[in-house]
DNA sequence: CCAAAAGTGTTTTCAGTACACCCATGC
DNA sequence: GCATGGGTGTACTGAAAACACTTTTGG
């Protein structure tokens, strides 16, 4: 009566050229094939919610050590037909760097821009829109950002995340000089080698105290 | 192993004379004798969180129709000794209407000042402090400040609160003037009977878009 | 008439926005 | 030398902040 079925739902987020995107594994049998869905779990009585998500990302990529934190709960009886899990969606960040070093193509598994995700199994679609709004706001936030880019990034690629966050164009003169002001990030004296087009210089976060980069 | 029992912890919100207040009662009896605690109930299978946060303060306070939502969520293993109980914290929000109306003085709870909470059982005083500190953030949003205010206040018992959120004080005529540019709310023509000095004006929320007063 | 709290307008300051031209690289 | 994308400075605008006196009520 008092006993129930939690699963992890891994959310689990990689910026790729300034584009927020999530990692979605396709079902290759029947109900839903073809249909796209969160990596999960059922979380034991002897690991956290943490635990469980980083578990289930170990054994889908091979990585370990990646960030996760609690996004939204379900508990709506009938998520799931004939049975009764409740749902807890688990924010995970992993950067480009660790991605290119351990990770393989795959027929399985698919980056989607989280604006534009694919059909999914029962209800991860609408547990990826709820966790992507709530994560974006969160994303304001240095403390985030700084996982994404442990290392170095540029200017174009922060604002193409930004613009994706706020749903809007951002000019880029303005965007700089925002950054700047508020001394959260320094110049490497790096530059990138680009496609085409002057390289851009490489920047990277200071360690200084989190702060909001925008509001709203 | 997969099986866990899961806990609505109740942070009960109300704004009384411009202070955010949240709900304890006292445990009248060992272990911890003396010390405070939210009203909490395990959940049954069959039904929601939320189902069982407004159970809990229907059998505590009589009351029915609170609001409610998730907070926060604690998986640790060992908050509670000896056992394995997986914590959802509840944001519920009560006007001083619903208050008067159905609550009683008691010996076994008291509503205290959200930034001046007593020692508490177990982990309730960090679930407090974390489901507050989301709470504040929310509640810089109309949506939420209905919820405290379903009829009508005046200006200086939510500047009171705003002063609260924002751990700073307000110029009145500044706060005032920002509210109004807002254009959410209205001027009742009503005044409240005050304890000493001249009346204030009573104003209360349009039926607009929800949005934030302040950031930050 | 005095104490207590509410109400009101103007100036200053600073962050946000708008905007156009030059620079470094690959081909 | 040209196409591509990166880097820079200035003027305008509007919201936030600073600030002091008057009004209404109860006792």
């Amino acid at each position: 009566m008092f006993n129930n079925k939690i699963e992890a739902l891994v959310n689990l987020y990689t910026v790729d050229n300034g584009e927020l995107k999530i990692l979605l594994f396709k079902k290759m049998d029947d109900p839903f094939k073809g249909y796209w869905m969160l990596p999960s779990n059922l979380m034991i009585n002897k690991e956290t919610i943490e635990e469980c998500a980083e578990a289930t990302i170990s054994e889908k990529l091979g990585v370990n050590d990646v960030y996760t934190e609690p996004g939204i709960i379900t508990t709506q009886i009938d998520r799931i037909p004939d049975t009764r899990i409740v749902g807890i969606s688990m924010i995970a960040i992993i950067d480009t760097v660790k991605l290119n070093l351990n990770i393989e193509e795959s027929e399985e598994y698919e980056w989607f821009n989280v604006d534009n995700i694919p059909k999914t199994i029962y209800d991860h679609g609408e547990i990826i829109k709820k966790t992507t709004d709530l994560f974006k706001t969160k994303l304001l936030n240095t403390k985030y950002l700084r996982k994404f880019f442990p290392s170095d990034f540029t200017m174009p690629e922060l604002q193409k995340l930004f613009e994706q966050l706020l749903g809007k164009e951002i000019d880029r003169r303005n965007f700089r000089k925002k950054l700047l002001s508020l001394d959260i990030i320094e110049n490497t004296n790096e530059k990138n080698v680009s496609m085409s087009g002057r390289p851009a210089t490489l920047y990277s976060f200071k360690e200084t105290d989190d702060k909001n980069v925008y509001y709203e």
